[in-house]
DNA sequence: TCAAAAGTGTTCCGAATACACCCATGA
DNA sequence: TCATGGGTGTATTCGGAACACTTTTGA
């Protein structure tokens, strides 16, 4: 009605509205041990100093969104080309104390045997931890319900898409694959018929390797067939 | 690396870094004749004049997202209380040549029935239009990707929520559902297959009244049971 | 009586589930 | 030889897909 904005046939600058600030959150997982882990960095300022949230920043005027989440993720965790989605957007005024922050949230998956060596060596100035995502601590803004969204989408991405994938090193064992379906479904599952499923897709084929691992029969390692997408 | 922003244990002010404009669009879905239609706005100034858009304005710095979103909706259609989700937000530089514009899309779905009066009534100074869905104008800025992303989401929703029943008014016979379903899903469903479904899942009840329209037998009217969201 | 949409069942097939034992290895 | 995780098959149940005729109404 008053909103000049919304009328098109009016002439109007975008300098003319008021802007509000807006970040990128990034919600980082990987699996360790059969666990999905998030990483949270704890902050050190007011608003919530003390107090642990996810990984975020401003985006500059110039990058897409996902460079700037990709570049948080890189900042965070030094490595580069990890499977990344944008989540949701968040921008309920007064979600930031301090003005009005709209924030487009992203997930993204790794392989924890990328991050062995290089986690945080990018940036020691921030303390930075992984939590068991099921036994996170107090969380600032909004992040718990962000967290929670994150969990509900990969979820349901799990059952259509090949996303669970993104949590493993190219070349990975059935049962590496089935810890991945267990730990974001967050209950146990048949192994018989997770591999009979798995395998009829026809997504995956054997390399010529196996892995031995421990005082017991080695175990097959399979790969992405080559038009899948990793 | 270099990104103050991106490092919570410097002290920085939100106001220190740019902030780009933020818009909401709003993708507003109606079904007539067993057709899906979308509701455009002719432009009428640079940039893309005289193309057609979904409507969309800026957000006011004190209201949430989702409101804004009512808000333009209720400009477009003087309804209220429309079904509204997040689509997904779009803001790669350059999709607008004004400035850097960050459009948090929505997409509307709603019963044609509550349009018939109303629609424009609140607003005639730009022109709007009702077009078939999959019969659309060349679209301003990156609108046809934003539709396109909106039917690949209904698909998907329709499958395993409840989404397509925000196409109907409260009482609705069973065929005027399928038409939705396959008016989403663009091919024919089977009747029989179709009712067995929907029944089967039990959050459905019959009315105590019949539709009466044409020379032929009457539809049974069903409404949502009361769990139902609606 | 005709045209038009409403309403109704059965068969078939493939996918999901439940379930238990042998295999290969290192210690 | 034992402990450990890898690897395999069958029977049952459930849901999805294919398919055609009768019913009720107004014209």
């Amino acid at each position: 009605m008053s909103q000049p904005a919304t009328d098109p046939a009016k002439t109007y600058r975008a300098e003319d509205f008021p802007r509000p600030s807006v970040t990128v959150d990034v919600v980082i997982l990987t699996l360790v041990e059969g666990e999905l882990r998030l990483l949270l960095v704890r902050r050190r300022n007011w608003p919530f100093a003390g107090m642990w949230a996810i990984p975020g920043g401003f985006i500059n005027m110039d990058e897409s969104l996902e460079h700037a989440a990709l570049r948080e993720l890189e900042e965070e965790t030094g490595v580069r080309d990890i499977f990344l989605e944008q989540l949701y957007t968040f921008g309920d005024p007064g979600r930031d104390p301090r003005t009005r922050v709209i924030t487009v949230v992203y997930y993204a998956l790794i392989d924890a045997a990328r991050l062995n060596v290089s986690v945080r060596a990018a940036d020691d100035a921030a303390e930075a931890e992984w939590f068991p995502l099921y036994h996170l601590p107090d969380l600032a803004f909004d992040h718990a319900a962000i967290i929670d969204y994150t969990i509900q989408r990969l979820r349901g991405k799990l059952e259509y898409t090949t996303i669970g994938f993104q949590l493993l090193a190219p070349e990975f064992t059935l049962s590496e694959l089935q810890a991945v379906y267990e730990a974001i479904r967050n209950r146990p599952l048949d192994k018989r018929n997770f591999r009979r499923k798995i395998l009829s897709t026809d997504i995956l084929e054997k390399t010529d390797a196996t892995k031995m691992e421990g005082p017991h029969r080695p175990a097959q390692l399979y790969r992405f067939k080559a038009d899948a997408a990793r």
